[in-house]
DNA sequence: TGTAGGATCTGTAGTTGCTACAGGTTCAAG
DNA sequence: CTTGAACCTGTAGCAACTACAGATCCTACA
């Protein structure tokens, strides 16, 4: 795998392991094109590249793009992410500044699970009601079109 | 509010309740671009129009919006409400077919409120870590650096 | 009859977070 | 020296809207 003439290359040896974008690709599990669009509009910095145009990036753009994973996973905007990378890149954020972006995210992800039940409990409701026969006459489309009905 | 010279123009007495579409989106609470929106894609039909080129809507047509709107604030996709609209204006429905697709779309908000709970779930971890503190180390960063934990 | 204004018209571009090409290079192995 | 995989840029598409610009219509009032 590691070639002699790669060891005379070296520039330095924080660089010895450089990775494609196709390696980091595998390494984090997200995507290439991804990839290419988080540096496009400036969540991922611009890496070195090689002479032929190809991208090299290091060991800590491969824990930068960890981050943004675990974050969109989490249900983090990109425009979250951004701010928050930013304070890590910074060096100037808090504890209590991250733990407030983190609540009102979390107060958010709630917001959403209460909306879906009351989706889940309607929609629960009005499959109840129908017989599910094979007749052309159902009450989940009157429901639908009555539009007074909410729960 | 109604005219005499309304009264001699009307050709039926169905369209003596004609729309406009800023009527109809008062009364169904739907957007004026999003109405627009709609017939463009083919989810609500193109409405007659009047000499001048302003379209106007009937009851029906009021009723199918409304009922799309229903539809929509229950988390049913547009393509999901196309094939409703579909199944109703042929009047080849059957019950069973409706509830069906009801189930099924069931079925995606319990597994959206089920990924939306771990999220949930990691987060309030995540924060329940966190010292709220004024200094530049926090446990939620840590973690968001660490893709390897996951709960 | 003229005009002011509100409502409407069309068409296009922006939003979020990707994904999917096309058509061209680069690079490493045989 | 060629083949083929991996990479490059740039653009367009997805859902479901929203937001203009710039033009036209329509009605009421002077």
């Amino acid at each position: 795998m590691l070639q002699v003439q790669e060891l005379f290359l070296m520039p330095k040896i924080t660089e010895l392991r450089t990775l494609q974008i196709g390696e980091l690709s595998r390494r984090t599990g997200v995507n290439i094109e991804t990839i290419r669009y988080y540096e496009r509009i400036g969540v991922m910095p611009n890496p070195l590249r090689t002479e032929g145009g190809h991208r090299a990036y290091n060991e800590h753009q491969l824990k930068q793009l960890a981050f943004i994973k675990k974050s969109r996973e989490l249900g983090f905007s990109l425009e979250e992410i951004r701010a928050l990378l930013h304070l890590v890149d910074a060096g100037t954020y808090t504890c209590s500044e991250v733990h407030e972006m983190t609540m009102e995210h979390l107060e958010r992800v709630r917001q959403k699970i209460s909306d879906l039940r009351r989706l889940e409990r309607v929609l629960k409701a009005m499959a109840a009601d129908c017989s599910r026969g094979d007749v052309p006459e159902c009450p989940i489309i009157d429901a639908l079109f009555d539009a007074r009905r909410n729960s």
